[in-house]
DNA sequence: AGCCTGACAGATA
DNA sequence: GTATCTGCCAGGC
């Protein structure tokens, strides 16, 4: 069995140039907003939902992982209860079990 | 260089 | 609301 891209990613345990560009947006995110792994992708300037996703499999424990959602609200698939309650106290705009991106989602300015 | 794998997203039924 | 399908692209092999 081969290792995913998510523990592929890396090379000696070091994010590559583009998983720290990554990292770097996801460590903005204030509290109480989100942003998509889409929304990431496109505010990095390369990648996809998917390359984003590699990257916060790897890596997620190192910033505020709980702020980077499907683009339909829903919270990340790993720990979706720990990342619902990790919303709650960032008092994220939520619809239920899901975030309420009208309101929460950022659009990278400020902060 | 080519193939493969994804913590995605939009379109469609 | 659900289920499929398709395009996407970085990175490891």
């Amino acid at each position: 069995m081969s290792a995913g891209l998510a523990t592929r990613i890396v090379e000696g345990g070091r994010p590559t140039p583009y998983a720290a560009e990554v990292l770097a947006v996801v460590d903005r995110i204030p509290r109480g907003k989100v942003m998509s792994y889409g929304d990431v992708a496109e505010f990095v300037g390369r990648g996809t939902g998917r390359t984003v996703g590699a990257v916060m499999s790897r890596y997620g424990h190192e910033v505020p992982w709980h702020r980077v959602v499907q683009a339909s609200g829903g919270p990340n698939p790993a720990s979706p209860e720990e990342a619902l309650r990790r919303l709650r106290r960032d008092r994220t705009p939520m619809r239920g079990d899901r975030v309420d991106m009208r309101l929460a989602r950022w659009d990278g300015r400020g902060r």
